[in-house]
Parts: C-alpha cells; sequence; structure tokens
RNA sequence: GCGUCGGUGGCGGAGUGGUCAAUCGCACUUGACUGUAAAUCAAGCGCCUUCGGGCUUCGUUGGUUCGAAUCCAACCCGGCGCACCA
C-alpha cells in the first residue's frame, strides 16, 4: 500500500520554512502552529480536493501541486479527494453563475486525463486517491442535518462572491449551501491534517474545521494560497483565455508565456515553479524580456524537457524577433476554389467577411516576399501567408 | 399561487413602433509604435457580396401593423415582494 513506498519524514527546518512561505498567502490558525506540526516528525495527511470539472490543468492549478510535491518531498501523504459527488452538486467559489451537473461517465473521464497530468508534478505511486461519493453518498438527512446545523446562513450570504450574486439579482441556489458541508465533510472522512486551496478557497477550506472538531478530530490546518494571476494580469479563468495549460504544446506554452503581462512574472516564477526564490531575484533584475524569456523556457522544461524549451525559445526568436515562419506553421491545400475559401474551410479564419477585413487591413502578407494580399491573390505554393502576428500558412497543392 | 420587474450580440448594459445589424464600456482582432509585450494612437468587431447592396438576429411561439428588439397574447426562465402571523 501507499504508507510503504513513503521517503520517511523530514524535519529540515529549511525546507519546512521554504514550503511554508513560498506563494503562501494565509496558514490557519497560523504559521507556526503549522510548523510546530510539520516539526513533529510525524507523517501528515495533506489534503487536495479535485473539481473534476475540467480536462485541461492549468498553470494556477499547478500551484497546490507544487506545493503537494513539496510535501511529498518531506514524505507526507498526500491525499487526492476526487469531487464525483461534490461536482454533481456544484461548487460556487469561483464562479459567478451555477455550475452544471456532471454526468457520472463525464467525471471518470475527466479524473483519467486529471491524474495523467499531474503524474508531471507528483510521483503518482504515492498518493491516496479517494472519491468523496464513497462517503457522503452515504449521508442521510440526519447526518447532513448535524452538519448544517456547525454554520449559520449568515456565514454563507456574507461570502464575498455570493454576496456579489445575490446584490446583482443573481440566483443562488439552495443546492449550493452543501458545498462546503460537503468539503469540509471530506476532511472528516480521510482525517485530513492538512487541506490545501486557493485564498478564494478559504470559506471551503475552513468548513473542515469545525466538523473535525466535532467529530473529536484535530481541526485540520488551512494552507492558503495567494491567487496567481491571468497572463493578462486580471482574475485567471479559462474563458478568458488568460491561463497556460500545462498540456500546451512547447511553442504555445513558450508564446503565451511570452505574452504576459511583465507585472506578473514574478508571481509565476514564485508559484508555479520551484526556481530557488534568490536566483528568482536575480531575473527579475534583468531587463523584464529577458526575465520573461527565462520564466518562459523554465515552464516548458519542467512540462517538456529541457530540449523542447530550448527549440520552443528558438522557434520563438525567428518567428517573432527575426519575422521568419514557425515550425508549426498550418498546412493549406488550395485548389479552384481560391485561398479565402481554403483558409474558411481550414478553419484559419471564421468567416470570408472576416478575412477580406483582414485583408482591408493590410494583415495578409506572403512571408518570403513581404507582398500584402487582396481578395484574388494566390501566392505560389510552398511560401507562406502570414496573418496578424500569429497565424502562419504555407500554401501548398 | 398572486403581484411586480426583467430576459438584447462573448460579458456588462443602452434602446421602448420606422433614421437599428442595434449607442456605449470591457474583452477580442488588426495596423502603427515596441522588448515579444504593456501603455498609447488608429481601424474593425453577425453572415454573404459583382461593394451598389442583400440576408438572418434582440428568451420561445403566435398575432397586430405598410413596418416590431420595441405593441398584444400564450408559454419558458430569473429577481423582488406578498401569502405563513408563528
Amino acid at each position: 500500500m501507499f504508507w510503504n513506498k513513503l521517503p520517511p519524514v523530514s524535519t529540515d527546518p529549511e525546507k519546512i520554512d521554504a514550503l511554508l512561505s513560498r506563494g503562501v498567502a494565509e496558514v490557519i490558525p497560523s504559521v507556526d502552529s503549522l510548523r510546530a506540526l510539520l516539526m513533529s516528525g510525524k507523517r501528515l495527511r495533506i489534503k487536495l480536493g479535485i473539481d473534476p470539472t475540467g480536462s485541461h490543468i492549468h498553470l494556477g492549478n499547478t500551484v497546490p501541486l507544487l506545493k503537494l510535491r513539496d510535501f511529498q518531498d518531506l514524505g507526507h501523504q498526500v491525499v487526492f479527494i476526487i469531487g464525483d459527488a461534490t461536482g454533481v452538486i456544484g461548487d460556487t467559489s469561483d464562479k459567478d453563475a451555477e455550475r452544471p451537473m456532471l454526468t457520472e461517465s463525464a467525471v471518470a473521464d475527466n479524473l483519467k486525463t486529471f491524474v495523467r497530468q499531474v503524474s508531471v508534478i507528483l510521483d503518482t505511486t504515492l498518493l491516496e486517491v479517494r472519491k468523496n461519493s464513497e462517503w457522503l453518498l452515504k449521508l442521510n438527512y440526519r447526518d447532513i442535518g448535524e452538519h448544517a446545523d456547525v454554520f449559520s446562513v449568515s456565514d454563507f450570504i456574507s461570502r464575498d462572491n455570493i454576496r456579489r450574486r445575490l446584490d446583482a439579482g443573481k440566483r443562488v441556489s439552495l443546492r449550493e449551501v452543501l458545498y462546503p458541508l460537503m468539503q469540509g465533510y471530506d476532511s472528516v472522512a480521510v482525517r485530513a491534517d492538512i487541506e490545501l486551496g486557493g485564498s478564494d478557497q478559504r470559506f471551503n477550506v475552513l468548513a473542515g474545521r469545525p466538523l473535525q472538531e466535532k467529530s473529536g478530530q484535530r481541526p485540520q490546518q488551512c494552507l492558503l494560497f495567494e491567487l496567481m494571476p491571468g497572463t493578462d494580469g486580471e482574475k485567471m479563468s479559462k474563458s478568458r483565455g488568460n491561463v497556460i495549460n500545462v498540456d500546451d504544446a512547447p511553442t504555445a506554452m513558450f508564446g503565451k508565456a511570452m505574452s504576459m503581462r511583465d507585472s506578473v512574472v514574478r508571481q509565476f516564477f514564485i508559484s508555479a515553479t520551484r526556481v530557488p526564490l534568490a536566483t528568482v531575484e536575480t531575473y527579475m533584475q534583468l531587463h523584464p524580456k529577458d526575465a520573461k524569456l527565462a520564466l518562459a523556457r523554465e515552464l516548458v522544461r519542467m512540462y517538456h524537457g529541457e530540449a523542447a524549451a530550448a527549440a520552443a525559445q528558438a522557434d520563438f526568436e525567428k518567428t517573432f524577433v527575426r519575422g521568419e515562419v514557425p515550425e508549426d506553421a498550418v498546412e493549406v491545400r488550395v485548389g479552384a476554389e481560391g485561398l479565402m475559401q481554403a483558409l474558411v474551410a481550414a478553419g484559419v479564419v471564421t468567416s470570408k467577411t472576416e478575412y477580406r477585413r483582414l485583408l482591408s487591413d493590410g494583415a495578409v502578407r506572403v512571408v518570403e516576399t513581404d507582398e500584402k494580399l487582396n481578395e484574388r491573390s494566390l501566392p505560389p505554393y510552398g511560401h507562406t501567408v502570414r496573418i496578424g502576428n500569429h497565424r502562419f500558412v504555407r500554401i501548398s497543392k
């Protein structure tokens, strides 16, 4: 079983200090109490809840995962809780709207891809993975009533995201109050010593403590992370497209990293990498572009390896610094129907109208000759058409 | 259930019978500028077009009208209030 493979528990004060400070927003009840617990030499159970909705994990998701890795390295037991039951109820903490219900088979599929992606960061052979349907679906109304009695309605509605929705006249389902109850009971069920979460998860993570206490357990320590911004400096969100996914292709990952705002580079270094903080500070002394290059390089290295990182950087410099054709240009076959039609068919542009706009903007040109195109022109086969900064199309056959 | 207000483009939010493909802000795209950016400035931002224009959109379905996002009806969805007098 799991515990056989775990290394002995380490109480290395330096590692513990790093663990307690890097990217950490708050520890409840306190940093000192958590330090004491870690120094006790006892093997601890570290809980992280996984919401099994999406198939891509992004750099924001890696913040707790990297921290779990640190715990793993100290010999502690990481407990993943797949929220297959909570996922069905629906989370509210980082949403301004309700989540759709998930089917059981969707949850199962998502779990598989999730574990695969996580394996880059964590030693997945040492994980304890649990589904909260194991225990949550066995509770009855009496249990739930007792759990619910631990919290007051005002606790719930004074939460920021609920308050906002209420004030905006949006609907808040009663169903949603169940979420923190469930997440809190998860901690009881797995006897968690520590739970991790983003600071936006504060309420939900905290919910475990009174429930554990009521069950005669020692309340878990809560380790909350600084929220990592998206690449545009705003709140990270998939729908805004300001996220970097860990399974992004090397060139895409590099490019996204390079287009992030200067102001968020340090936070990415701290929370999404394990580059030593002293090294990060020396990077930050460099020209912002160079600091960002180092970050982009490191991120691609983490998820795709050194060789891919070097290649992605070379490709980036070739494309954007020197204006040449990148390796991954799209190949489009153009026949009698003409270039415009072919580009629409290939999905490079969404409509003829859009393509015409781009043409009139002067955004479409031939890389080899730097000639700007018009609606009728068709460059020779083998040449490459560049649309704006990011779209490259090699004309074939 | 009753009353009342509301459902508009990715989001927020104008518009309340023609001049509305629909003000504006955000996001996005493109050009200039750059450090790859950001900021700034400029243009664009439903679809088709022989660039004259044409076509389909404003919760759904019907209706009134020469003409509807705008009026009417039914239905669906949401907010708020009432109903409980404890």
